[in-house]
DNA sequence: ACGTCGCTTCCACAATCATAGAAACATGAC
DNA sequence: GTCATGTTTCTATGATTGTGGAAGCGACGT
C-alpha cells in the first residue's frame, strides 16, 4: 500500500505535522502504537482544551495521517503508519538526493540511486 | 555531526516544506545540486514573481534548508542537505516507528530497514 | 424515558501567511 | 561618476490558521 502519494497529499501532510501540537500529538500516538488512544486521554497527555484538540486531530485525519476508531463512548485515534511512511519516502526519494550517495553522481533528475535503492527496500 | 535538531526547529522546517510554492523551489534546487541556482532563474521556472519568491527563499533559508551564495549580481540558492537529511532522520525516528514498541528509543522494527538505511548513508 | 460523559461542531476573534506592486539596495558595466 | 540588472525590503491586502467557550450529538447506565 505505498502508493506514491501526489503533491498535494504531500503538502497536506506537512502542513499536518508543520504545528507544535499536531507534531506531538502524532508522536504521542507513534508511541501508542496502532490501538491507538481516545481523544479525551490524548487531550490530557498533551494539556489541550477538548475543541482545539479536536480542532487538531480532524487537521490530522484530514491529512490522512490518523485514523479514528469509536470505541464505546470514546474514539480511539491512531497514527497511519503506512501514510508517515509514504511521506518519509517521498522526502528520502525527492529531497536527499545528491547528498546520499558518495562519489557526487550530482543527479539530475529526481528519485535516484539511494532513493531507489531505498522504495525497493519496502514494498 | 548529525546532531539531532530541537523541536522547533522540525516544525519550522517543516512548515517550510508545507507550501506549494516553497516545496516546488526546494525540489527544484535538489535536482540542481550543490552548486544552487539563480533567484531570477527559480522565479521562472517556477513562474513567480520575484518578491514572491524571495518571499519563499528567505522562509526557507531562515529554516535552515538552503543557503545563499552570491555569484555576481545574482544570488545562488542551494538545497542544504544536511538539514534536510536531519528532518527525514527525525521523521524516521520518531514517526516511522512500527508498532507498539512502548515508550523511550523507538524503532525497534524489521519493517525499518529503509530509515536504517537512510541514516547509514551519510558518513 | 432521563442524566451524563466523551467528543465534535459552531462561532467569533486574534494572529499569521501568501501575494505582488513599488521602492530601495547591491553589484557590475560603461 | 551614470546606467542597467538582479534581488531584496517595504507596504498593503485578502486568505488561512489556531484558539477556546458554548452548544449539539452519540453512546452508555439507570
Amino acid at each position: 500500500m505505498d502508493f506514491q502519494p501526489n503533491l498535494t497529499t504531500i503538502v497536506d501532510r506537512l502542513a499536518a505535522l508543520a504545528q507544535p501540537h499536531r507534531l506531538a500529538v502524532f508522536r504521542l500516538l507513534v508511541v501508542a502504537g496502532p490501538d491507538g488512544r481516545a481523544a479525551g486521554d490524548i487531550a490530557e497527555a498533551v494539556g489541550l482544551p477538548a475543541s482545539t484538540l479536536s480542532f487538531h486531530l480532524a487537521h490530522l485525519k484530514r491529512a490522512g495521517l490518523v485514523t479514528a476508531l469509536r470505541a464505546g463512548r470514546s474514539l480511539h485515534y491512531a497514527a497511519d503508519f503506512a501514510a508517515m511512511r509514504g511521506l518519509v519516502d517521498f522526502l528520502t526519494e525527492n529531497c536527499c538526493a545528491g547528498a546520499a550517495t558518495g562519489p557526487g553522481p550530482l543527479m539530475a533528475n529526481p528519485g535516484d540511486a539511494l532513493c531507489a535503492l531505498a522504495e525497493r527496500n519496502v514494498a
